[in-house]
DNA sequence: TTCCGACAGTGGGGTCGCAAT
DNA sequence: ATTGCGACCCCACTATCGGAA
C-alpha cells in the first residue's frame, strides 16, 4: 500500500465535519490495508506511529526539505525507517534520526509530508483519533462495534485489534481475553464541582480518598508482578515497593488498580512533584532510600481465576477487601443519595480527606462495571478549587481552531513590595488557555490588542491592566517562574474589565496557598532568588 | 425536540534520562 | 557542566456530533 493513500484519507477526514463521514472515509482506507499493512495503517489513522516511541519530535521537523513531485513511498518503507529510528541509541543517534526524517520528507509529496509531520510530532489534528478508528474498524470489518470495543478493552492495543478484526472478523475478535500481564486501559473519572452533583450522577456510591500520586495497574501471577501506568507504560523496575506489597498479598493471581504515592516525614501525602520525580528516577537504591513509595488499592479487575470487570463496583470492592485488607483505600458509603443525612455524612468524610492532605474524593457507583478507558458516570471526582484575580501580562497567538486569536494568557500577581521587580509591578505565575469560550476568545483578542505594548512572533506583551478571574487546584514549586511558584491547572472563569489592576491579588496571597513540604531534603523549596 | 455522552482539540505544570554543545 | 529534546506523570475545559430521552 502507498503512503499517499493514507495521506489522502487523512486529508479527507480533516476536511469532513460529520463524524459518520469521517468514519466512512477511515473505514474505506482500512479496508484497502491488508496483511502487515493493517496494524500500521490503523495506528497512523489514529494519529500515532506504530512504534510507541520513536525518539523523534518537533525538533526533527524544523527544516523541511522541498516536497517530492510524485508519490513513491510505501507504508512498509516508512514504517521500517521509523522502526529503525526508534531503535537508535548512543552517541550520534540524534543525527542519525534526523537524517532518517530528512530522507523520508524529501521522498514525500506535500500531502505525505503533512501526514509524516503530524505523526512524528504527535499532532496530526485531523479530527479523528483512536475513538473514531474503533468505529471505522467495526465498519470496515463488518462486525458489531461492541465486539471491537470488548476486544480492545481486554487487549489494550488498537493496531492488534484492528488487524485481527480486518483479517479474521468476529471470531478473531472473540479470541481476545483478559490476560494477566497484558495491561488494559484504566477506568477514568469524570469531574464534578461538588459532592452533591457527583452523587446525582452515580446514584448509590462509595466515596473514596483521591490520592495525588501516580495511577498504577498491577498484574500478579504467582510471584510474577508487573506494574503499568495510566498510559500502559511498564514501570515495574522503578517501583519495587509496589511489587513487594503485591507479592505480600494472599492471592495467587490478580489484576489490581491503585495509586502509588510518597509520604513526607510527618506522614502527610507529599506534593505530586515529589512522587512523580521518584517514579521517574532510575537510580533505584538512592531514590528509594530518599523517597519511599506506598501503594493504595481501590479496585480489582481479576482475582484468583475470576474476571471482575463486568461485575458491579460493590462486588469488586468486596473481593478487594478480602484480597488486600491492608492496602485498600478508605471510603464512606452513601446508599441513598436522596437522604440528606447520608450526604452530610459524606461531606464530613470529604472534609476529613482534605484535612489529611489528600487531593479530593472520587465518588464511585456501587452498581457500575469497570468501564475501561472511558470517562463514564461510574466514577466522578470532586476536588476543591481556589480562585484569584490575576492580571494578564501577555498573550500568545493560538494554533488550529484558535489561529488568529490571542489564546494563551500569561498571568501575574501584584507585587506591591517590589520583591521581584519595581514596587507596584507584577510577577508571572504561569499561563492558561483553558475555560475560554469562542466569545471570550474573540473579546480578549480585541481587548489585548488595544493594550499591546510590544510584540514578538508568538507573544503579544500588554499593559498590565486586564484582570481575569482564575481558578486553579493549588500552588506548586516552580523552577521556571521568578517567584519560584506556579499555579496548577489554572483556567479562566471570567474577564474582569470592571476591576482595576491595582485590586488584583498579591503574590503574598498566592504564597499563602502554597503547602510547604516538610521533608528535610526539601527545605529549599521556596528559596527566593535575588 | 431537547438533552447528554463521547470525542477531539488546545494547550498548562513538572520531572527524568540522554545526546549534543 | 549545561542545555535542549523526547517521553511521561498530572490535567481542565469547550465545541461538536449524534444517539437517547
Amino acid at each position: 500500500m502507498l503512503l499517499t493513500e493514507i495521506a489522502a484519507a487523512s486529508e479527507a477526514v480533516a476536511a469532513a465535519s460529520a463524524r459518520r463521514d469521517k468514519v466512512a472515509l477511515l473505514a474505506a482506507c482500512l479496508r484497502r490495508a491488508s496483511g502487515s499493512d493493517a496494524p500500521v495503517v490503523a495506528a497512523w489513522l489514529s494519529g500515532r506511529t506504530f512504534q510507541r516511541r520513536t525518539g523523534l519530535g518537533w525538533a526533527s521537523l524544523r527544516s523541511a526539505p522541498p516536497p517530492a513531485v510524485s508519490p513513491s513511498l510505501t507504508v512498509q518503507m516508512v514504517d521500517a525507517q521509523l522502526a529503525r529510528a526508534s531503535l537508535l541509541t548512543g552517541a550520534g543517534s540524534s543525527g542519525e534520526r534526523q537524517k532518517i526524517v530528512l530522507e523520508l520528507l524529501s521522498a514525500a509529496t506535500a500531502g505525505e509530508q503533512r501526514l509524516l509531520s503530524g505523526l512524528i510530532s504527535g499532532e496530526l489534528r485531523q479530527g479523528a483519533a483512536a475513538g473514531l478508528i474503533v468505529d471505522a474498524v467495526a465498519k470496515a470489518a463488518e462486525v458489531p462495534l461492541a465486539s471491537v470495543r470488548r476486544a480492545l478493552s481486554v487487549h489494550g492495543d488498537l493496531p492488534d485489534v484492528a488487524a485481527a478484526a480486518l483479517e479474521g472478523g468476529e471470531s478473531a475478535l472473540s479470541a481476545f481475553q483478559l490476560s494477566i500481564g497484558r495491561a488494559l486501559a484504566p477506568m477514568l473519572a469524570a469531574p464534578a464541582p461538588e459532592l452533591g452533583a457527583a452523587l446525582a450522577k452515580t446514584g448509590p456510591a462509595g466515596v473514596e480518598w483521591k490520592l495525588d500520586g501516580v495511577r498504577v495497574q498491577i498484574h500478579r501471577q504467582g510471584s510474577d508482578v508487573s506494574v503499568f501506568t495510566r498510559t500502559l507504560d511498564d514501570i515495574t523496575a522503578r517501583v519495587p515497593e509496589v511489587v513487594e506489597a503485591v507479592r505480600g498479598l494472599d492471592v495467587a493471581d490478580a489484576i489490581l488498580d491503585g495509586e502509588v504515592i510518597a509520604y513526607t516525614a510527618s506522614g502527610r501525602p507529599a506534593p505530586f512533584q515529589v512522587t512523580s520525580a521518584r517514579v521517574a528516577r532510575h537510580d533505584l537504591e538512592k531514590a528509594r532510600a530518599a523517597t519511599p513509595l506506598s501503594l493504595t488499592l481501590f479496585d480489582a479487575l481479576h482475582v484468583d481465576g475470576d474476571d471482575l470487570i463486568d461485575r458491579p463496583g460493590a462486588d469488586r470492592r468486596t473481593r478487594l477487601e478480602v484480597a488486600a485488607p491492608e492496602l485498600i483505600v478508605p471510603r464512606h458509603v452513601v446508599d441513598d443519595p436522596s437522604d440528606e443525612a447520608a450526604v452530610t455524612g459524606a461531606q464530613a468524610f470529604a472534609a476529613d480527606t482534605l484535612a489529611r492532605g489528600h487531593e479530593g474524593v472520587v465518588v464511585k457507583s456501587l452498581a457500575s462495571a469497570y468501564t475501561m478507558g472511558r470517562r463514564g458516570a461510574g466514577w466522578v471526582k470532586v476536588k476543591p478549587r481556589i480562585t484569584l484575580d490575576l492580571v494578564v501580562l501577555a498573550a500568545e497567538w493560538g494554533h488550529g481552531r484558535r489561529t488568529g486569536k490571542l489564546s494563551n494568557l500569561h498571568l501575574g500577581a501584584r507585587d506591591p513590595e517590589g520583591e521581584y521587580g519595581p514596587p507596584g509591578g507584577f510577577v508571572m505565575l504561569g499561563k492558561t488557555f483553558k475555560g475560554l469560550t469562542d466569545v471570550m476568545l474573540d473579546w480578549q483578542t480585541g481587548k489585548l490588542r488595544e493594550l499591546a505594548e510590544r510584540e514578538s512572533k508568538w507573544v503579544v506583551h500588554v499593559r498590565p491592566e486586564l484582570i481575569v478571574e482564575i481558578a486553579f487546584d493549588g500552588v506548586q514549586r516552580s523552577p521556571r517562574y521568578p517567584a519560584g511558584l506556579a499555579l496548577r491547572f489554572a483556567r479562566v472563569l471570567a474577564h474582569r474589565p470592571d476591576k482595576p489592576a491595582a485590586q488584583a491579588d498579591t503574590i503574598a496571597t498566592v504564597r499563602s496557598h502554597h503547602v510547604v513540604e516538610d521533608g528535610a531534603e526539601n527545605s529549599s523549596a521556596d528559596e527566593a532568588e535575588t
